[in-house]
RNA sequence: GCCAGCGUAGCUCAGCUGGUAGAGCUACUGAUUUGUAAUCAGUGGGUCGGGGGUUCGAGUCCCUUCGCUGGCUCCA
């Protein structure tokens, strides 16, 4: 007699062992072709796993996230029979499930995307088969034999415990794997090869170079779609499209990876930069500003030439040999040093808009994204250690404030000690103490990375979630127990001695030029009233309306509005279309019953036309949704 | 840096197996003076990323170089 328990509770009684099928069958037939795996005892196994004593039973069904996880998982292994048929020579060794999908890395030669067709239709071949798939475990020394031909899976083995292996097969096809896998390769109903790349065996550019082939599965057509149409959404919001279509930004062969600022990218940069400082005035920081050069025996004294020196460019000017600044913080020790301080003085929260340089890998540079030269919105605290918890939370609040300005959503993520670092036990546990109680009065979860943190202290990181719900590493806040030791950085205390001050480095925005990229593609570059580069362009509707038209403009720049007059010959609705294009948020068409009654049409985005708005009061609302700072246009509502 | 793909006018793209470069938009000129998403006509514009080679002949093939795009352990 077996007794297998439910989730719910429940109990079934079984004569003799029985299988994952037979158990979900005596829930109901339906529910047998729901389920994909299962999980006994808290270990997730396949559906054909017999079960010879009482355990507890929960099923994974196509509903569950585990669900998809194992029908990619299977797919994967679909993938590679399909390309062991097709490609003789190819050589099996990793094929995981990621994110959005699985991949599978061969050793073969060079393929592309042109075939994928032929691969696809054979993985269609093999779902069309109903393979079942079967498990067997098998001895270490069996499993090295099987693969005595096959050095990846051969070198996987031998990492492997003896009596923990298990061989997966479908059809003529084996592969090595801790499974679970689905029934069969039947339920394989919606697939898509996405991209092909080169990887190396272990990630290690030492090791042979690999063929990995990425795929995604979905148990629906539906959702296949779905996620295939999210793609198409992200790519219309790509940034380095809109960047050259509104006109903000370019990049030259002449500086790559180095962004070229174009007017209406400046003002937008400029007014994220406005809101910046405003932000960062009311929370009691002050501004700095240090070279961008300066000399190596700098960057020995801060570690950077040891272990920084791959990505730093250098010059040599008169002989002395200097660096580009990869980091702003050497620059700030030398401010902090610049004079004594006393106990009184701390916090001193001193914030840089920094300029920095870094030798990024050619291959990796990618828009706004990943750049060689970019801003940090940078600031070094440096308090006491008695102040750590309030001045982290201070930071948290001031993030939550500045995110939610422009509707980001945000988690929280706290790295700890790594194997690698400096510093004692007792300090490690302060500061880690410092940040976690400042996240504890924060309030929110958070997630804990332990020894991610860097070799010089912990972290927290702070990841954004944008309008079609990607994530974005941003913010982040690093406290620092190496700098202040290496720049012998001290403060006169209550008690008259020499005391070590605590440094904290943080952005809140990162790299701007980054989180720029971002808002382009959070809003579509569709931006807020007041971010838009163009607030709002004036139509003449004939030329004899031109002078007028240059009138209320000069109103409206007076009043601190960005707005232009369109006076071209062209019909009003070419210029509104191209307008609308730019997506410049307010379009303001002037004709004779406007001049005549004094007030303004006003066309949104959105199509709709506001008559007889008197200047002054569109004026006032428009300043008063930009001074708020509004996600929002909603100049006229009440 | 490595692998794969790509690089044709300011922008978006066409150009079959090699036979002396093409469209739309933009720009410029002229006409049109326009009431809420493209007025009409004309003109200009490219040493086909750079360099080298194969060939009678190369945007098209080969080599090389620069740049761009995607990817480069979310481990059987």
């Amino acid at each position: 007699m077996i007794n297998i328990t439910l989730p719910d509770g429940s109990t079934r009684e079984f004569d003799g062992p029985v299988d994952g099928f037979a158990v979900a069958g005596s829930i109901s037939e339906g529910f047998v072709r729901n389920c994909v795996a299962m999980e006994i005892n808290g270990k997730t196994v396949d559906m054909s796993r017999k079960i010879s004593e009482d355990a507890s039973v929960r099923f994974i069904t196509r509903k569950d996230p585990e669900g998809t996880d194992v029908l990619r998982h299977t797919a994967a292994h679909v993938m590679a029979q399909a390309v062991c048929n097709l490609y003789k020579d190819a050589m099996l060794t990793i094929g995981p499930v990621i994110e959005n999908g699985f991949y599978y890395d061969f050793d073969m030669g060079p393929i592309s995307e042109e075939d994928f067709p032929k691969i696809e239709a054979e993985i269609k071949r093999i779902v069309k088969a109903k393979l079942p798939i079967r498990r067997k475990e098998v001895s270490k020394s069996e499993a090295l034999d099987f693969y005595k031909d096959e050095p990846y899976k051969h070198e996987l083995i031998e990492e492997l415990e003896d009596g923990t292996i298990s061989f997966y097969s479908q059809g003529e096809f084996t592969d090595l794997c801790r499974g679970p896998h689905l029934p069969d390769t039947g339920y394989i109903k919606a697939f898509k090869l996405m991209k092909v790349s080169g990887a190396y065996w272990r990630g290690d550019p030492e090791r042979p170079q690999l063929q990995r082939i990425y795929g995604t599965a979905f148990f629906d057509k539906k959702e296949l779609d779905a996620y295939l149409h999210f793609l198409e959404e992200a790519k219309k919001r790509d940034h380095r499209k809109l960047g050259t279509a509104l006109d903000l930004i370019s990049f030259h062969d002449e500086a790559p990876g180095m962004p070229f600022f174009h007017p209406n990218g400046m003002e937008l940069w400029n007014a994220l930069l406005a809101y910046w400082r405003e932000e960062h005035r009311t929370a009691g920081y002050v501004e700095t500003k240090t070279p961008i050069i300066l000399n190596r025996s700098l960057w020995e004294q801060s570690g950077h030439w040891e272990n920084y020196r791959e990505n730093m460019y250098t010059v040599t000017i008169d002989d002395t040999e200097s660096a580009i600044k990869p980091m702003n913080c050497p620059g700030g020790m030398l401010l902090y040093k610049r004079k004594r301080h006393s106990y009184k003085d701390l916090p001193i929260r001193a914030a840089e808009i920094g300029l920095v340089h870094r030798h990024e890998l050619s291959g990796v540079l990618s828009g706004l994204f990943r750049v060689r030269a970019f801003h940090q919105d940078d600031a070094h605290i440096f308090m006491t250690p008695e102040m750590i918890d309030t001045e982290i939370l201070g930071v948290l609040k001031l993030v939550r404030r500045m995110y939610s300005t422009f509707g980001l959503g945000f988690h929280l993520e706290l790295s700890t000690r790594p194997e690698k670092s400096i510093g004692t036990d007792a300090q490690w546990e302060q500061a880690t103490n410092g940040l976690k109680n400042a996240l504890e009065e924060y309030g929110e979860d958070y997630q804990i990375n332990e020894g991610d943190g860097a070799f010089y202290g912990p972290k927290i990181d702070i990841h954004i979630k944008d309008a079609i719900g990607r994530t974005w590493q941003c913010g982040t806040i690093q406290l620092d127990m190496s700098l202040p030791e290496r720049f012998d950085l001290s403060y006169g205390g209550e008690d008259n001695e020499k005391h070590r001050p605590v440094m904290i480095h943080r952005v809140i925005f990162g790299s701007i030029e980054r989180f720029l990229g971002i808002l382009i593609e959070h809003f579509a570059g569709k931006f807020p009233l007041w971010l838009a580069p163009v607030q709002m362009v004036i139509l003449p509707i004939n030329d004899s309306l031109a002078p007028f038209a240059e009138e209320v403009n000069a109103s409206f720049l007076q009043a601190g509005l960005r707005s232009k007059v369109d006076d071209r010959t062209e019909s009003l609705n070419r210029k509104i279309r191209e307008a609308q294009l730019s997506q410049i948020p307010l379009i303001i068409t002037i004709g004779e019953k406007e001049k005549a009654a004094g007030t303004l049409a006003i066309r949104t985005l959105d199509g709709t036309v506001k008559y007889g708005v008197t200047r002054d009061d569109f004026i006032a609302a428009c300043r008063e949704n930009i001074a708020q700072r509004k996600l929002e246009l909603d100049l006229f509502e009440k």
